[in-house]
DNA sequence: CCGCTTTCGCTACGACCCGTAGCGTAACTT
DNA sequence: AAGTTACGCTACGGGTCGTAGCGAAAGCGG
């Protein structure tokens, strides 16, 4: 959402039709894909004008970030007992979530948008990635209270640790659903855990 | 890149045509982004009518798809020395392929793109996916001579690792470039290597 | 209650790109 | 030479883009 905070005067922007135009967004998106979804379109679902839409988004790109960013608070982390089953609990979780045609779609067409686009970088950063990223926190801080993990003490190199395995669960559950196009069932998700697992015992020592 | 076998007769299609083409195809979208290309400005790039493109090409992502597949042979996996060392070398090679402006902006709109498209998919895998996992079945083939790693007598579960791998090599790179935007310099890819090494021990075990 | 301000829906518009059809010409096969 | 196919060119209807202008509606200030 654009943050808009000084107008206190005139008549205020319809959080309805917000609410209406994101979902019309994400419908379309499931049902016609990245590149056969029209502004107009979206704009006719809502119920609103299509100028209602430029007021509020200046390119597709952005509209569709902010209508799928939602869809990652989905993502939690409940606390399964250990590191390996809180693991495999959001690879399920996260692969789950890209099945879904909405996301699916829209995730790789944005990023590559971004690729020319350093402001939607910036606003993918904040709406999606930073929210996923926390998931890997959360767990590490639970493995390192159950006496799993052990605490590093040098917080550069933590953060960099933190960055790795995120880009590895990420990276590998994208890469192995829409580019490999192959289920991330239970197997896939335990096999992957104990690789990642096994490998972050080997890179902490 | 269309195989076309039963033409004998009639004048053939010129090669330097599709040369041309796909030459135009990488620069205008190393300069302009997936978004911004047109099918009439590659033609015009390329100093052929528009619709010489259509008859080779049905749609804008196949010809990207051909257009960025070749780039992908630039890579190789030179003998290093050590499995470690050859997996560092490929991901420092892979990464650097990723940092092009053609291949980065190409490669996830395509993926976008077949999300909706079965034969895109299709094509994808064959033209640039395949290329890839060839990679990592030539570097376990040699890690095995060296007897760095087991030979696995099941066929299957030989498969099934290799196909993990090939998803945590690929998607951490891919990850790493594009999403997290964040270089993929030799510190890195050593640490990686270490994680995905080890890991790769405790399950095979 | 009434002006002020802003947003709303609507229409219209030029610009661009799409994908195709038709034509005459060029190139290669037999 | 005859046949067949690819080529460049032009033109076209259809669609989307992003913007401008309008009058009406909705909240805020007095």
């Amino acid at each position: 959402m654009v943050a808009v905070m000084c107008s206190r005067k005139g008549r205020p922007r319809s959080a309805e039709a917000d609410s209406a135009i994101l979902e019309a967004t994400r419908a379309a998106l499931g049902e016609l894909g990245w590149s056969k979804l029209t502004m107009g379109e979206v704009a006719t679902r809502a119920g609103v004008a299509k100028t209602t839409l430029y007021r509020r988004w200046p390119a597709k790109s952005e509209l569709v970030v902010d209508a799928v960013a939602v869809l990652f608070d989905e993502l939690e982390l409940p606390d399964r007992g250990s590191l390996a089953a809180d693991v495999e609990g959001v690879v399920i979780q996260f692969a789950a979530l890209l099945e879904r045609p909405e996301t699916k779609t829209a995730l790789m067409a944005v990023v590559a948008e971004s690729t020319r686009d350093e402001a939607l970088r910036a606003r993918i950063r904040t709406s999606i990635v930073d929210r996923q990223k926390r998931l890997v926190l959360l767990g590490r801080e639970r493995a390192q209270t159950r006496g799993e993990l052990p605490r590093e003490p040098d917080t550069a190199k933590a953060a960099r640790t933190a960055d790795l395995i995120f880009d590895v669960i990420a990276g590998a559950v994208v890469h192995r659903t829409l580019v490999s196009a192959e289920p991330v069932d239970e197997e896939w998700a335990r096999t992957f855990t104990a690789l990642l697992l096994g490998g972050l015992a080997s890179v902490q020592s």
